[in-house]
DNA sequence: ACATAAGCGAGACGGTACGTCGCGTCTTTAA
DNA sequence: TTAAAGACGCGACGTACCGTCTCGCTTATGT
């Protein structure tokens, strides 16, 4: 993305400024979205040029991946000590990532990319690789503690968490989605809840071993 | 949103080009989404001036809503014997119309109505409610059939079934979602599934806590 | 330069415009010449969007072309009954014209016509082409009423004409411009004496025939 | 304009410099005029940098106007033994001048020095001041040789002089330009005849109104 | 010899104008 | 009365140049 030779002569870039944009673009992003998401608009909030925008990224779309690259890692993944309590901690870690405009942001610009002529796609193949390598650990952890066997649907399973959560909010009106991330839990409990009931089916009818007493 | 008065004297509206300008206009939307969608663009393919859109539909938010809202009712609802038959199908139909332009197009439009200042919140509102009694009636005669508690967390449910669904083909990449048509029963199977061990474990418990003797 | 076809269908251009823009224009082009002309001021100026301005005139060079060419007839040719009587208007004419920010934005634009890649070349033939036709028609009737003889060089005599008058404006101060036009007389007849000598030796040197008592 | 203290530490300023820079500009100005006059085309064609350009020169007028007055003086004024040999050897020196592309820019710059807002009124002056004195010098000669009576217009000569010049050229199309100075001596004949004609007139005469018997 | 100081090429920086294109409005002729 | 056409004021697009500002390097003088 951005220019990595050595420093050699010529005044260096500024390290901040990619910061100040990339919080910018997602500020405007989460604002209006494509339609109203202009690049006079992104360097006059960061305070800086038109010029300086184009040096580093060389279209608006460019820009916009960078800035949901940039800032789509804080999930955290909690390493605990049961199935329960990893997908408890995940689905509440995702439904705040998705309340936060940048998180939200992310999905929307991974759905942008199934367009073509969008140049999203290193974007989209960025989130989907991002969020499948952290589930997948999370499940290979289960399989090592016995809480799942390894011949379990992963991948599904993962779409199923994701994606629950995901039209959760889609579905949400506006005021609620306002109001949304001071009762999270409240939220957060069913999803969870249907997710293990159908790991925990899912684990019976493909191999008959109980999920119910396996941890601890 | 057309106007339905008697014929009175003057030219009469042409009937088929409110059909025409809704096709161009998903045609356009699906190509390249909010970027690239240009009423010039829309008039163009539609073979008619801008004026008559401006005519009918006051803004370019209000023409996308429209034409999502007209093509977004292909929705099969199978009345079959059996819970299983009836989430397949519902299944199978909601995949083949996330992988349709014009339906996947409903789906982007209800993410770019969370954005503030779009005037998309009646497109939103009009997608969630349409999806939300279909499936409410799908569970509910599975409920008088006999085959659900009446108790069971009906929402959460159909937020599965649809976030499983969407979720499953946002992480498809470009030429995946071009081939997936073709063997669509191989990406349901798994789904449904997982849907069913869901409800079967969902109803075989209270609302509270099913699951939750499973640790601790 | 503008379009001259039949009215047809779709909103007529605004014939007001065109004069408008021209004034701006050439108020923009006194103030500041080529530096600090920008069609954005014109624009500005004259209350109109830059795409109205494009779609007239294509280029910043169009553009002033058209206003110098509009506004550069204001010569008045009086029709005396004397060489010198038509020579003294004539200087005293152009001394105005070329005090006029209009006037002498023609010269500017004339001069900057010989550089190469200007798009200039139309203005400066007009502008040429309107200059040596009014002082030929001069003149000629000089010849008419026996003043000149027929093999007089009136191209050298034009060129004198014009160019001692532009000169010496070229050569005022800025204050002394400014002040010029209260007291033209005394800048005109040295020059008008001049020329006028000029033409009554050279009549004598070319053909014996003098000038002196040809008149009245 | 440049720096004449003592040598001092540092590195000395590089001598060739200023006569690239120099020619460079009057290069880029003769070739599109303001309009295509860039600092940034003159630093690549010079093969420095812009910084080095801004250390001498504060703006872009400032450079101009010192390219123009450095390469302004290769007139030529032969001390000859006659008024009409002088006369004919400043027209040619001077048609020459005016066909060379820096001796020609001195004369735009002069013309862009009417605007205000230029900052290019020290280059006005300096030009305007330079051809005077240079003309004055040949006229005193002539008084001094009694060619001329010590009250001849000499100014106005001067300006009929040099304007002629200055108009024949600017006259001349394109291509007329080009092939001028191929054959100078038939364009400078008859505008010699014109001024020697004028100020043997003028020199007849008293300067109130010299050849005023010839009308009324 | 080695610090100090200035010149120099390079190029990033915050701005602004370029000429193009889309917005939504308006005003005309034709059906 | 509606359709088609297209001019209109506005503003964003991505590019280029302005004049300023660091940089690393070079080339001198003064210890």
């Amino acid at each position: 993305m951005t220019k990595t030779s050595r420093p050699g002569p010529g005044r260096p870039r500024d390290p901040d400024m990619e910061e100040r944009v990339a919080a910018a673009a997602l500020q405007e992003y989460g604002r209006t979205g494509w339609s109203g998401f202009t690049m006079d608009a992104v360097a006059r909030r960061a305070g800086i040029g038109k010029s300086t925008l184009y040096l580093r990224w060389p279209s608006k779309e460019a820009l916009i991946r960078y800035a949901v690259e940039k800032h789509s890692t804080p999930l955290t993944f909690t390493d605990g000590n049961s199935l329960r309590e990893d997908v408890t901690a995940l689905v509440t870690s995702l439904m705040r990532y998705f309340l936060d405009p940048a998180g939200w942001s992310s999905v929307r610009v991974a759905m942008d990319a199934t367009s073509e002529h969008t140049d999203l796609d290193g974007a989209h193949a960025h989130i989907v690789t991002m969020h499948r390598e952290a589930a997948s650990a999370l499940f290979q952890r289960a399989i090592e503690r016995g809480e799942l066997t390894p011949d379990a649907p992963i991948r599904t399973i993962t779409e199923a968490l994701y994606g629950t959560v995901l039209l959760h909010i889609l579905a949400l009106t506006a005021p609620e989605r306002a109001a949304a991330s001071e009762h999270i839990d409240e939220d957060v409990a069913p999803i969870a809840e249907l997710i293990l009931a159908a790991v925990a089916s899912a684990a019976h009818a493909t191999t008959g071993a109980p999920v119910s007493k396996t941890s601890r």
